[in-house]
DNA sequence: TATGACAAAGATGTATACAACATGATTCTG
DNA sequence: CAGAATCATGTTGTATACATCTTTGTCATA
């Protein structure tokens, strides 16, 4: 008898699914069928069911008894309290990435600061963007504080699309360069406070850029 | 043929294994067998399966692949970051709390700070401890908050045993319970920022007692 | 005695089958 | 024709059985 293609392991389609919900592959309220997801996967039914579960508990899944999964909607409302969230994860982790960054990683990030100054001047916002979020995600390493590092990545997942729209807001591009150069000076230079303050100030312009787009999706 | 006792629904399940961890009842380190969990929720293998699968994502249970499910030790160093990103999201919801808090639920606030006051007169610190906690959870109510709620939730179940020792400390509950009447009456006040500076010195005296408890368990 | 192979036991991962439930179409009734 | 009851379909929830892996204990051998 032949072996039927084990199935990848539950993490693997946690993954996978989870990568396909944040960079909207799958839409907010469509259905998550757990066979249909299984044979995507190629995994058994039993597996999807446990990574549905985990995936609601990290707010990207709603379950309903019975009723099956769907991806969640967030609303405007919640865009900006898991915005409030992350500023003031980001500002602890700019305060530790300040105390405990090496000189490698500070020398790595001041390369990347230099790329997105180019992409910003070509006026290529897409990768600036890109650059931006690999920035964060550098501080957040940098820091070494796991608790605050995870609760980042879950709250990120959740308004990624939100997020490139602020950047994008008309006249923003320019005050988030500059913004971004302030942390990272103050990354490098050791100072923690001023690392919180500057990263505080970015976030909070960024909140305000997303309070006024009521309008927005 | 009896119908068997038509086993209890997934959340349920999680509520009960989450609290018996929660409050010790099952110990770090502790392997969670699946059948055994079964057989005491009165519930399938599989439900046991989802419920260990969110319990992961929340950090209060480890899983390692072919080789089960145990209650996840919390380190001294970890305990502190929580209570960092505790503090973090505490100075969120004080401020919301004075900004959107009702008259009655104000009312209620100070009725149990008033209780406090009594048991911490009485010398009973286990009711003044419990007090409180059931003080924070109000102002998270009050605050409207949601996203911080959730996330403050979650964490809060990761360190209970530690905050028990921290507010038993010697000397430190008369400085406690200053600071919490400090928090009402500014939350009392509608003064937003008053409400979180008083929380952020509040917590940071926390967890500066937390640090130095070095020796701890 | 120490060490390594090997088998037995126990637990987890997965497939299959079936029961419980929600939903939407169909039929019956006034 | 309107509305309620009924049934058909599809999906989720659960039980069972089995495969796979880890762990432990045994035994032979140097």
């Amino acid at each position: 008898m032949e072996m039927q293609s084990q199935g990848y392991t539950e993490d693997e389609c946690y993954r996978k699914l989870r990568t396909a919900i944040i960079d909207g592959t799958l839409m907010p309220a469509q259905r998550l069928v757990e066979m249909d997801l299984a044979r995507w996967l190629g995994a058994s039914r039993a597996t999807v069911r446990t990574v549905l579960a985990r995936l609601e508990q990290e707010g990207l899944v709603e379950r309903e008894r019975y009723r099956g999964a769907r991806v969640r909607h967030v609303s405007h409302e919640e865009a900006v309290e898991i915005l409030e969230v992350r500023m003031a994860l980001e500002c602890i982790i700019a305060r530790y990435a300040a105390e405990r960054a090496t000189d490698e990683e500070i020398a790595k990030m001041e390369e990347l600061l230099g790329w997105m100054r180019e992409k910003f001047e070509e006026g290529d916002l897409v990768s600036y963007s890109e650059g931006n979020a690999r920035l964060h995600r550098s501080i957040a390493e940098m820091s070494r504080h796991t608790t605050a590092r995870r609760l980042l990545d879950t709250l990120n997942s959740q308004n990624v699309r939100y997020q490139y729209r602020t950047i994008l807001a008309p006249g923003r591009s320019h005050p988030s360069f500059l913004e971004h150069a302030a942390i990272v000076q103050a990354i490098a230079g050791r100072d923690a406070d001023a690392a919180e303050h500057a990263m505080r100030k970015h976030l909070s312009h960024v909140c305000d850029t997303l309070r006024k787009m009521r309008s927005g999706p």
